[in-house]
DNA sequence: GCCAACGTTGGC
DNA sequence: GCCAACGTTGGC
């Protein structure tokens, strides 16, 4: 079982909106480190910490879980998406996702300035790294972050 | 809306 | 292979 944050700015798609679909292809990953963890590590099952990103309160809202093995993302084939690649082919894609599952919302979103001031999540890859949407979380980090929204 | 950080592209 | 130019992310 592996832990990860996958970022979505809730303008674009929002906790809300992946919960009335319950699952959603995680399309648009354009960022080759974002690309390799969905392709090469991600499981079946694994727990998602979903974030909102250029929101009015940064941080992460619910939790989700790896819903699909890696496949193509399709909007890399379309012209008229505007994620199409024109150097992407269905022989030779680019870029890889996975579906996403609606688990539930936390009971109060915890914010990126908490994160940032908690020293036990001092090495979370999202502090380090903070313009990777898609990140590796430990287990201990997860926790805090749902200990912590209990909490409030 | 600004802009720092940083990833990507392409000329050489 | 270097690196300047450019584009994007995302907090503020």
């Amino acid at each position: 079982m592996n832990y990860w944050l996958m970022k979505s700015e809730p303008d674009v798609f929002s906790i809300d909106d992946l919960k009335k679909v319950n699952v959603e292809p995680w399309t648009g990953v354009r960022n080759y480190e974002a690309r390799n963890l969905m392709r090469d590590k991600m499981e079946v099952g694994d727990q998602v910490l979903f974030y909102h990103s250029n929101a009015k309160v940064p941080g992460v809202v619910g939790i989700a879980e790896v819903a699909s093995k890696p496949y193509a993302d399709p909007t890399q084939f379309d012209e008229h998406d505007k994620y199409f690649d024109p150097k992407a082919s269905l022989d030779n894609p680019r870029w890889q996702l996975v579906d996403v599952r609606y688990i539930r919302h936390l009971p109060d979103v915890v914010s990126l300035k908490e994160i940032k001031s908690n020293s036990a999540l001092s090495d979370m890859v999202l502090v380090k790294r903070s313009r990777l949407s898609v990140s590796p979380v430990q287990k201990e980090e997860f926790e805090e972050i749902l200990r912590m929204s209990e909490e409030k």
